[in-house]
DNA sequence: TATAAATAGGATAAATTTATCCGAAATAAA
DNA sequence: TTTATTTCGGATAAATTTATCCTATTTATA
């Protein structure tokens, strides 16, 4: 469904925006540990967050990633995916073809609209903030 | 959603399904031309439907691959879907996780169950037969 | 039986995604 | 101002997916 990279980008987020609830910054290597995913390539992931304003960075000593707490309700399921997978997730054919739409349709068009929808649906009613709630009150998890 | 390698089958069954209903079985080339893929790789995902006894295959001149006309109302997309890509698409975390279930869920698991569920369902609910009879009647393509 | 036509399958290459490494730049605190 | 700490970003490597090529094998027909 999504791509490695966005799997990590949305458990570094939520993790993120737990700790930022407590006004306490994390770095890569906290956030690898904790969502369990290599942590140089998590720092790529990071800094495409911060380049489309998702996650906040603080450099040099006592830095660290955080997120604005008043922004956390506000931040969509959906700005995360988009920042580092794109839209190809909603738009773009089931079926891989270039051009895909009502009048030029793929032969499943109609029954993948549905899911995408529900999917789009989903992810743009989503917020961090939930997420982050799951994770605090340990009805959920980052890691196995 | 699904590999290339499973778009690709999806669209090949198809053109094999509708050809199969006129009793004329088809080649990789014909097949690659008309659903506008690379012939080679696309003769590898033959291959493998035909291991996993979704289509059939007929060596030696005027050999070709072909669907049994009986068959085509039965097989589902779902079916073409795991012998190429597994079931990944359903199960598995849709946040990467190697242990996600009701005990033990990642934050998005409920909500991403529901969307899951539905692909599933609409995987295992559409068969060949009627994607086959759009692309015969011009309502849907396998190309652009 | 010989031949031409067709799929099967192994080896390999190209492209993309995932992952690592290291030095540069920034910044808080001593 | 110096130092320690931390993110940033470029270069590179590893792994996976996508794609190609070539030969072997099979089979219908002449």
């Amino acid at each position: 469904m999504f791509s490695k990279a966005c799997e990590y980008g949305i458990r570094a987020s939520i993790f993120i925006a737990k700790n930022s609830f407590e006004g306490k910054r994390v770095s890569p290597k906290e956030i690898a540990a904790e969502i369990d995913s290599p942590q140089a390539f998590t720092a790529k992931i990071l800094q495409a967050l911060v380049r489309n304003n998702i996650v906040n960075s603080v450099k040099g000593a006592y830095g660290g990633f955080e997120i604005d707490k008043k922004d956390i309700p506000l931040i969509k399921l959906s700005q995360v995916v988009e920042a580092i997978d794109g839209d190809a997730v909603y738009s773009g054919c089931g079926l891989g073809l270039s051009k895909c739409d009502e009048n030029h349709p793929c032969p499943v068009h109609d029954k993948f609209k549905v899911i995408r929808d529900g999917l789009k649906v989903m992810l743009e009613t989503t917020n961090l903030e939930e997420l982050a709630l799951g994770i605090k009150s340990g009805v959920s998890f980052l890691k196995t």
